[in-house]
This record gives C-alpha cells, sequence and structure tokens, in this order.
DNA sequence: TTTTTAGTTTTGAAATAAAAGAACTAAATT
DNA sequence: AATTTAGTTCTTTTATTTCAAAACTAAAAA
C-alpha cells in the first residue's frame, strides 16, 4: 500500500490542474475534473480509490461520488485484481471515441432545431431565414460528415 | 410600442423552452438561454430590451445581464434605427459559424492534452499509452478535416 | 431646466452545488 | 465472533449562481 503522502512532481500537478480546468468547461464538477486529469497520467494508468484520496487530498465521500459520476459517465472504467479486493480505476480510452460521437449528436440537435425554427418561421424577414437556412445547411454537413471521419479512422485502426 | 402582455402561442413557448434547455446545457444561464431562444424566432428577428422583459417576464437587471453576457460571448449582436434611441438584439448569425469553430478548438485543445500527456508519461504501460496515442490521432484528424469542411461549405455559399 | 427614457449597477434573498466529515454497511480477514 | 477493509450514504457547511427589486445614471425630450 502507497503512503497517503505521495505527491506529484510539478509538471504532473499543473498538467492535472490544466485538465480539471478543461473537464470542468465541459461540466464536470472540479474534483471529477481532477480524477480525470490525474488517471491520464497516473503509473500505473489504474488507481484506487485510496490512492487517489491521498494523491488528491480529499475526502473519502467526494471521492466516492466523483468516480461515480464518472463510471456512470463512462469517463472511466474500473478493473480488479484477483487476490486484491480493492476497485481499480483507468480512464476509458473508448469513451474519448464517444465523446467525439457525442458531439457529432450536438450537430444533429442543432441541425433540428434550426429546422424547427424555419418551419415556425412565417416567410418575411427573407434574409434572416436564409442565414438560419444557411446555416443549418452547414450542421446538416457536419452531422453527415463527423461520421465519416471516425469510420475512416477505425479502418485504419484495424489496418495497422 | 408593443404592448407589454403579447405573448407567445403554445408552439413558439414550447420552442423556448426547448431551446433554452439546449443552452443551458451548454453552459448559458436559464434567461440567457431563453433569450436566444426566443431570439431565434421573433418576429421581426431584432426585439428591444423592453419587448424582452415583457415577452419573457423577467426583470430589467436580468435582461441586462443576460444581454451583456450575451453581447459578450457573441451569441447576439445589436442592431439599431435612426430616429429611434432603443437598442435592438438579435442572434448573430456569424456566431453560429463560429460555434463550429469553437468547437473545432476543443478539438485542438484535446490533441494538444493528449500530446502533453504522452510527452510526461514514461514507456511503460504500452498498451496504454498506445490507445492515448490513438485517440490523440483521431483528434488531431478531426482538428485538420473540420476547418475544411467550414471552407467548403463556405465556397459553395458564395457560388450561390 | 425638469422629466422621461433606456438602460446599468447594486443589494439581497433564495436556490443550488460542491465538498468535508461522520455515521453507516457489507464483505473479507483474523 | 470480532475486527478490519473498502467503500457508500447522510448531514452539515460553505460557496456560488441566479434572479428580482430598487437605486442609480446618462442621454434625450419636453
Amino acid at each position: 500500500m502507497q503512503a497517503l503522502s505521495e505527491s506529484m512532481n510539478k509538471r504532473k500537478q499543473e498538467f492535472v490542474e490544466k485538465v480539471g480546468v478543461f473537464f470542468e468547461e465541459k461540466g464536470l464538477t472540479p474534483i471529477s475534473a481532477r480524477v480525470v486529469g490525474y488517471l491520464i497520467i497516473a503509473e500505473p494508468h489504474y488507481q484506487s480509490f485510496y490512492q487517489l484520496t491521498g494523491i488528491l487530498q480529499v475526502s473519502k465521500g467526494a471521492i466516492s461520488n466523483a468516480l461515480n459520476s464518472l463510471l456512470q459517465k463512462e469517463y472511466i472504467q474500473c478493473v480488479t485484481f484477483t487476490g486484491d479486493r480493492k476497485r481499480y480505476f483507468k480512464v476509458n480510452t473508448n469513451t474519448w471515441l464517444n465523446f467525439l460521437k457525442t458531439r457529432y449528436s450536438f450537430f444533429g440537435e442543432m441541425r433540428h432545431l434550426l429546422d424547427e425554427s424555419l418551419e415556425i418561421r412565417s416567410n418575411e424577414q427573407k434574409e434572416f431565414n436564409h442565414d438560419l437556412g444557411e446555416i443549418r445547411e452547414l450542421y446538416g454537413v457536419f452531422e453527415k460528415e463527423l461520421p465519416k471521419i471516425i469510420s475512416n479512422w477505425e479502418r485504419n485502426r484495424k489496418n495497422d
């Protein structure tokens, strides 16, 4: 079992901080965001509940909530080892792919909202309606092209 | 000057509500999000401070803050008319294009964070490092392809 | 000059959210 | 059976956010 006081070097600390800010902006709580940041650079890349409370200096309750919410969002997953009761947590690399999928669902939702707005609007203000229509088009293009980029990449990946 | 009690029909109200939820998820406050929702379907597509307080039933202070924060984020812009002291607000269609640019800056930031994590990590845990590297690749591809999609669309647009 | 208009800023209340800490629980160990 | 481990859940504290209401301000109109 590692010492609770085990700490990170400056570069790692700054990295955790930076990823923390990034994912806070994306809607995670500060602690969840820092857990993700730390797990990206942790060695080994899986860390126990206990290690996380120690290295991030937060309460058990807070880590428990953070880990469970991250598990539920599939940012992380857990692994276990025979003869060790503890659960270890690591970032779910597949989910980082899913992030991209979420992002293209954003384009779809956006396109849909713009469709609906055009249905609602009269056809006065033609110029404004035209602008909305153009943007709708662009979101539609994204919606169509992004999956292609992903599946292209997936195909190349298999041929490694 | 329009009556303060002017109200929306059900469909419009639901639309405002829906866009409201959507943009709240993206980090706007409820009132800001509803302002955006309303401006998308408002006729005319520009609306005054006073009209917004009336139709959305919120205080002047709240609208003032909402409008200023939306202006700063460039979700909206204001227009004026000669002989009318009031400022009118409308959604900034250019910014909806910028949203996409913001989104591809996301891919760049993400790619950058993954680069840095690979620098920090030792080359033990080769498999995990390999996974991170692959994801980094994909984000890199997005970072490169999205601008192409946008400029393609911009080219077609001019040729209308 | 006084009043009105078109907002802004300040104040404060209410709601919500994040996290600490303590009490709890279920499984494993002794 | 008693204790330890590995967490979870509950309670409380603190901080932050969101908004209404009222006080304020600067420009325009009367």
